[in-house]
DNA sequence: GCCAACGTTGGC
DNA sequence: GCCAACGTTGGC
């Protein structure tokens, strides 16, 4: 088996926060309509892998804890349904546009670790978080996940 | 294929 | 709620 990797998704904390996905339990990560998250989650994103749960638009925005990649890749059933605001008009079930994987709940961290207190500490200055905007999925390096974890569950 | 207009993300 | 960043759309 390939060697395990990491990721970071946001969420908005009033749209699908962890305790929805604790309750869940698993989800299909749906409604994603960027070309670069749908390309991570299609060809990069692998069953097992461990993904930092991330709140934005809360107060502060943060880390709140740990999911997993569940599934292998799929279309997003949200594209093709006319009553989503995630339909597609654009894309068909032959040649589907926007692919996703489910996530399930795995940890839910002690404390939230804000995204002030990543952009301050000296390990954490190259995440894609800190250096670029709207980028809803991304990639995080296993250095950058332990620390983030430590001080999510110290 | 350029680029202005537009829409969305997301911190503050 | 404001607005900067920035991805997408569509006219040309």
């Amino acid at each position: 088996m390939a060697k395990k990797r990491y990721w970071l998704v946001k969420s908005e904390e009033d749209v699908y926060p962890i305790d929805t996905l604790e309750a869940d339990e698993t989800t299909p990560w749906d409604g994603v309509r960027n070309y670069e998250a749908r390309n991570l989650m299609r060809d990069e994103m692998k069953k097992g892998d461990l993904v930092l749960y991330y709140h934005s638009n809360a107060n502060p925005p943060g880390v709140v804890g740990v999911a997993r990649v569940a599934s292998s890749p799929y279309p997003d059933p949200l594209q093709f349904d006319p009553e989503s605001r995630y339909h597609d008009p654009k894309s068909s079930e032959e040649d589907p546009r926007w692919i996703l994987v489910d996530l399930a709940f795995e940890e839910k961290f002690h404390r939230k670790v804000s995204l002030q207190e990543i952009k301050e500490h000296p390990e954490l200055q190259d995440m894609v978080l800190v250096n670029r905007m709207r980028l809803s999925v991304q990639p995080v390096r296993e250095k950058e996940f332990e620390v983030i974890v430590g001080m999510g569950c110290r």
